[in-house]
DNA sequence: CTCCATTTTGCAAATCATTTGCATTTATAT
DNA sequence: ATATAAATGCAAATGATTTGCAAAATGGAG
């Protein structure tokens, strides 16, 4: 997923190429981590100090649904958002600074799904994290 | 985990036992699923209709940190709690419903975790949920 | 059993993330 | 260039969770 993708498929699906969306679609690209929309907000503030926070909040639900990005909820209570990456992934999740990065793992490819089968429940998606102390972290203390 | 063992955790840390704090356990014992806090609170509620809400919340908070209860962050965006099971187990989760049901199945536990070790991140604990359509709301629709 | 220090509660009000209503502005198809 | 539907900014609403504080309750000491 690139900007231009990114673009293209607003664009296909009926939605305005409008210049909030550009810049916040660019604050993605610049560096593909995990953003709070508080710092997509001021990510975007930076390039222009008109946006709204709702404007940000709007879009962001908004490249959720037609599957850009990601949210994510995490302990902490905060959704995190992040680009859709072609490999899908997880995460490790610090406790004590909260810093969030991806692990190559996945857990449910080599799962028996019997279980699942049993329930009658239809999968869709799945989260594995896992939570504990980076490395800064776990130096420091 | 059951009711006396709970009691005696709480007491032997040095906390009082309450009677609204009798009632928020025993709720959890009745049934041991996943309740949010409002759940709790209608339940205590109809046994102590005095009872306030920030009373069940601060005690829900009480119950984690001395390890007794877990709470469970899922998508929704609304905080679930769980007694302690002896058996450490994960969840499926209804995307229509919200309803959450737990399955004995654990991917941590025959994961390689090398790729830990080379972010040098040091776990502490995991969370596996998987997301889809219970039986009957993939039936409804 | 009574008294006291300490913890806990109820209440109301504060927070914090997120969402919404609505008038105004903007993007884009024609 | 214009019309129209979609998007934005703003302020205010929401909903979950948290907090300050005075009053009430617990549990240990005497």
């Amino acid at each position: 997923m690139n900007k231009n993708n990114i673009e293209s498929t607003l664009k296909n699906q009926g939605y305005k190429l409008t210049g909030q969306r550009r810049f916040i679609i660019e604050a993605f690209e610049e560096c593909p981590a995990h953003y709070t929309a508080q710092e997509i907000y001021e990510k975007v503030k930076a390039q222009n100090p008109n946006i709204n926070f709702s404007t940000v909040y709007r879009n962001l639900e908004l490249l959720c649904k037609i599957g850009v990005i990601n949210k994510l909820n995490i302990s902490s209570g905060i959704s995190h958002f992040e680009i859709k990456h072609d490999e899908h992934h997880h995460h490790v999740i610090c406790l004590k600074c909260g810093d969030m990065q991806s692990i190559d793992v996945c857990p449910y490819a080599e799962l028996k799904v019997s279980e699942l089968d049993k329930l009658g429940f239809v999968p869709i998606e799945h989260k594995f994290e896992i939570y504990g102390y980076c490395k800064k972290c776990s130096k420091d203390n």
